[in-house]
This record gives C-alpha cells, structure tokens and sequence, in this order.
DNA sequence: AGCATTTCTTAATCCACCTTAAGATTAAAA
DNA sequence: TTTTAATCTTAAGGTGGATTAAGAAATGCT
C-alpha cells in the first residue's frame, strides 16, 4: 500500500469520504522522503505543515538552554508528528522534528489545508478531532508527571508504547520519561 | 461594571461584536455566584460548561491515587477556568475547579455554545483562538517543568504571576510548581 | 571480517527535593 | 477577646535520581 492510501485509511477511520474527495485530499498533500537522523523541522523555524507518517519512526524534542535534549513526544506509522504550538502561532518552534529511521512523511502546508477545508468539510472535523486529542494527551502527560514517579511512568510507557520501546534507543526512552539512561538502566534491572 | 459587561469587553479584546450580538452573547451566559472553598466542578462529573471568571480567584487540580493535591491551573478575573480535556472529550473531568474567594463566573453550556456559534460567527472564532492558546499554555508549561529547576520555575512563576502569588496561600503556589510547601518556604529564604 | 561508532551497564559520589515533626504566625470563628 | 483552625517556618534525616567515569555490548561501515 503506498502512503497516500495510507493516509486515506487513516482518515477514514474518523470521517466519510467520497471517491471525488478522497482524490482532492490525496492532491493536497505532499510526500517527504527522511534519511535516518535528518531533521525534519528545525526549531527556529516556523512550522507551516501538517505531518502524517506513513512509514518509519520520528521524534520532536526540545533543547534547553545546555543544549540537553528532552524528548516529547514519539510517532509511527499512522501518528501526527509536529510542533503543533508552532503551527498554531506561526511562532518559531521551540521543537525539532526528526527521523529516527528511514521514514515516509506526508504534509499539507497550512495554506492549502485552509482551501481543502472548504473543498471538503469532513477534513475540517478531522483536524478539530485531532487537536482536541492533542490537548488531551498533552493533559494526559502532564498530570502524568507531575503525580507519577519515574518508574511508574517508565511501565506505564512499556505497555502503553511496546512497540514504540522496542524501535527507539533506550537512552531516547530515558529523554522522553525525563530521566538519565543510567537511571533508567537501574530501573530495568529491578524488574 | 456588571459581570455580562465584562465578558463583553474581554470578548472584544479579540473580536468585534454588533450590539445586537452583544445582547445574544449575554442572554446565551448565566451567572454562578460562589462562595470561597465551593467546588465548582466535581472530578467525575463531566464538565459541560466553558466558564469565564469576572470576579474572585479559584484553583482548577488534580487528586492522584493517595489523594495529594496538584495543582493545576490559577484563575482570576478575566481569565477561563475549566477542566477543558473534559469538556472536550465528554468525559469525566479528572480535576476539580474551587473557588479560594467568593467569586463570580459566568457560564455557557456547551450545547447553547453550539446554538452560539451558528448565530454569532465571531464567537466561533473567539473560542477557537481560546482553545489554540489552551494548548500552547499547555506546552509552555510541560516545557518548563521538563527543562527547569523548581527555583527557576517559582522566579518565573513571581515575576509572570505577581498578582496571584499575593493573593493565594504559598503552599498552593507550592503545589502548583510541583514542590512541597517547606521546600518553596527554603527557597523563598535564599533571596 | 575488522574497526569505529553508538548504545547500554555498573558503580561511586553527590545534590535537589521530600518527609516528619514541632513550633511560630496569622486569620477565622465563637 | 479567647479559642480554634489555617498557614508558614525551621531543622534533621532520608531518597530519588543526577553525575561522572569506565568498560561491555551491540551496531554500522569499509
């Protein structure tokens, strides 16, 4: 199956399309080719797309001012990946967006995302679910962290994201809990 | 200056509004008067109402499983108070909303909302704006306690909230930043 | 296959922040 | 005003997790 039937199915798994809108959507969006490492958004910059992985593993992270890096979030096949902060402001990011492995990615620039939303209204309720969800699972962590120790984070992130743990080096899974690698090493060999 | 008027000219802060919209806006609001320590918003219950403070101070927080208290938002006059991951999602809210003074809110179902959007266009717009700036808060914040001290985080907090730190016992602050009542009480002797 | 790089582990030491407990202030209630 | 409750501070001792450094294991490259 190639990437923009992917996307097809994913969408539809929220909304109805047509076979006319389901072309519509497929000429919007753009295919993007990732070597593993290359950085797919810079922080800096403004993040104008909207970004669809139809293949491969990417992280965003944040750099603070030691130049650590504090991982935010992960994706896979068939997840958003973005600084969905940038976007919304057309701020500069305060996140990069890079590929952990050879990846597919498909965008849709901001500008022809507004058109497509009048061409066709089931996308506009696609991403209005999207970014309800987004705020939810940025809840969801949030409270997380703040009331949960690393260890408890750490199995919750195992069952909840096994497959995500089994494709990402373990000092990222470390970054992404907010703990060190060796801190981290420590609390695998418990169990 | 009433509470209904002061909606109005926050709401024109950011959209404009015919007098005629101005009285739908206000009939589509109703007034909750509270007394200080009265739970707005029950976890549990779902939170089917977007709420504007036009006068007092409350608390919106989180209980976790040996019943601490995290706090995890502040609001005073002028600002928006709810548990928005329940209203959004329709599910139960995983925070309570407390008034900390006798405080006036004003309150819209979201099904009157709903009505609203369709009769007044720029209320839409109002709250999608609200909602992107939700998340961005959001962010900011999870950002921050990723990346920062809990000194770094109290000093921010002075400087950004000056207002609520005097009007709040410290050891919400404290709870707030994520930190015990007696640690921020060390802290605040260092300067 | 062989070397280099990336990733993971172990262990010692250190520090930010917590816990407990008790007393000191301040504010609310009677 | 006196009592009671709420809030803030101080101090001792404890712990989760960081840091540093070194070596082991795995992976990638030529």
């Amino acid at each position: 199956m190639d990437s923009k039937a992917q996307l097809i199915s994913h969408l539809k798994e929220s909304i109805r399309l047509t076979p006319e809108e389901e072309s519509i959507v497929c000429d919007s969006y753009s295919e993007v080719q990732l070597k593993k490492k290359e950085v797919l958004l810079f922080a800096g910059e403004v993040s104008s797309h909207m970004r669809f992985i139809a293949k491969g593993c990417l992280r965003a992270y944040h750099m603070d001012e030691e130049a650590k890096e504090h991982i935010v979030q992960f994706g896979i096949e068939g997840w958003w990946v973005n600084d969905l902060y940038s976007y919304l402001t057309r701020t500069p990011a305060k996140q990069f967006v890079q590929a952990l492995e050879p990846s597919v990615v498909l965008q849709i620039h901001r500008d022809t995302l507004n058109d497509l939303y009048n061409k066709v209204p089931a996308i506009e309720r696609f991403y209005r679910l999207k970014f309800e969800n987004a705020y939810v699972a940025l809840q969801d962590r949030t409270i997380n962290s703040m009331s949960k120790t690393a260890e408890e984070r750490y199995l919750e992130f195992r069952t909840k994201y096994r497959s995500i743990e089994q494709r990402v080096p373990q000092y990222m899974v470390a970054s992404y809990l907010g703990i060190t690698p060796e801190f981290l090493s420590a609390l695998r060999k418990k169990r």
